[in-house]
DNA sequence: GAATGAATTGAACGTTTGTTTTATTAATGA
DNA sequence: TCATTAATAAAACAAACGTTCAATTCATTC
């Protein structure tokens, strides 16, 4: 047989795409065999090399997208002129939406370098490198100008991004949390971890009432 | 042929293991083959069965040994009748060290999940829960009795736990920053996320000099 | 409505995989 | 010293892997 009814190349390549993220991010990329990927897609395994050469090059460009997008979205979220604090909490904010709204993707990119050929490891990693100078940038700024309390800044960053990056672990959106609270909540955690200014003059203290506990 | 000079079982389980979590570590439970793991250890592959019945119950093994080492470390360094301040330096003091002495055998249990039987996953979900249920005992407290200020003690659990472990990503122990430094760091980190109540009086702010930035 | 190119199939390729079996040697204990 | 057992090698297994290729059909254009 051959050519099936209704084929579109554009709209074949984003089924794939999409399966491939999301099956990577359940079993791995090793585990994932590009027939069980084919038939998540409903072809057969020979048609997936029309669009991929290779099986890691798939992988490559799912991670190549989806750190281009991150970035991209941060440089659309982030204020230019705001203060360390507010530029600090629009990360935080652009990070979490993101990885929530894109779950499948960014857990392929946070566990699945070591799949990677060299020379597109490397790619990722300077992708990543330009996404975490920014939040260094941040925290720099506000630890020079007195809004943080800081001493080594390399450090806090990825003790933040790590925090943060975690939302994808734990958190489903539903009636009980949503995107909204998750946002405020690690805002509320990274401010004071970076020794943040108005925390330091009036931390709120919950009454007893306000105690959640799950 | 058989039997190699000078071979000893204890020794070759032991070395088994250690191979094993070196080479899971990096390059993923399902990218090493038995044979590789073999060869590293200096036998056939064969041999390997003579110690772990298939490759899922070595890492299950694997796996099962860290968490149970984990908890015994905290019951070990956790002291019972401190202040909930206390505790949870000694709780991430306990985390730290152990996570980076163990780096290989921690990458595996937080990454190779997946790669497990179910009847073996709950297994260790089991333990991880036995774990992470120590913290939240600690935040709990500290927040009934006004130590900490938190909202969301689950919530707060996972981002400790998240940010902790992230040490293993990143840290090498070197000249230039010892386990001890990365320890103090991150207890100040936990304790301002906290809300603890030092932080909230006199929290440190730093002398321009004192930033450091890699 | 025939010609052309895009999209896909089905079968096959050579490797490699986890695992089993059998045979053989080193260590051990009486 | 001799039997026994622990430890390993070597070879083989079927299954599954990523990938290739020729054949075939759908969609499009003239």
């Amino acid at each position: 047989m051959a050519r099936t009814a209704g084929s579109d190349g554009e709209k074949t390549e984003a089924a794939i795409r999409e399966a491939a993220a999301r099956l990577i991010a359940r079993h791995g990329f090793d585990a994932v065999t590009m027939r069980q990927l084919a038939a998540e897609v409903g072809v057969q395994a020979a048609a997936l090399y029309r669009y991929f050469p290779a099986k890691e090059d798939l992988l490559f460009r799912l991670m190549q997208d989806h750190m281009r997008d991150l970035i991209a979205a941060l440089g659309e979220n982030l204020p230019g002129m705001a203060s360390p604090t507010e530029r600090l909490d629009a990360f935080i904010a652009n990070h979490v939406r993101f990885h929530v709204e894109r779950r499948h993707a960014t857990h392929v990119s946070n566990m699945e370098l070591r799949s990677l050929a060299p020379e597109h490891l490397s790619d990722i990693l300077r992708l990543r490198g330009t996404y975490e100078r920014e939040l260094r940038h941040i925290l720099r700024e506000g630890a020079e100008d007195g809004s943080f309390a800081i001493e080594d800044v390399a450090f806090a960053s990825m003790a933040i991004i790590q925090m943060v990056t975690g939302v994808i672990v734990w958190f489903r959106p539903d009636e009980r949390l949503t995107i909204a609270d998750v946002t405020r909540t690690y805002q509320t955690m990274t401010r004071r971890l970076a020794g943040a200014a108005e925390n330091r003059e009036a931390l709120h203290v919950p009454e007893r009432d306000e105690i959640r506990i799950w």
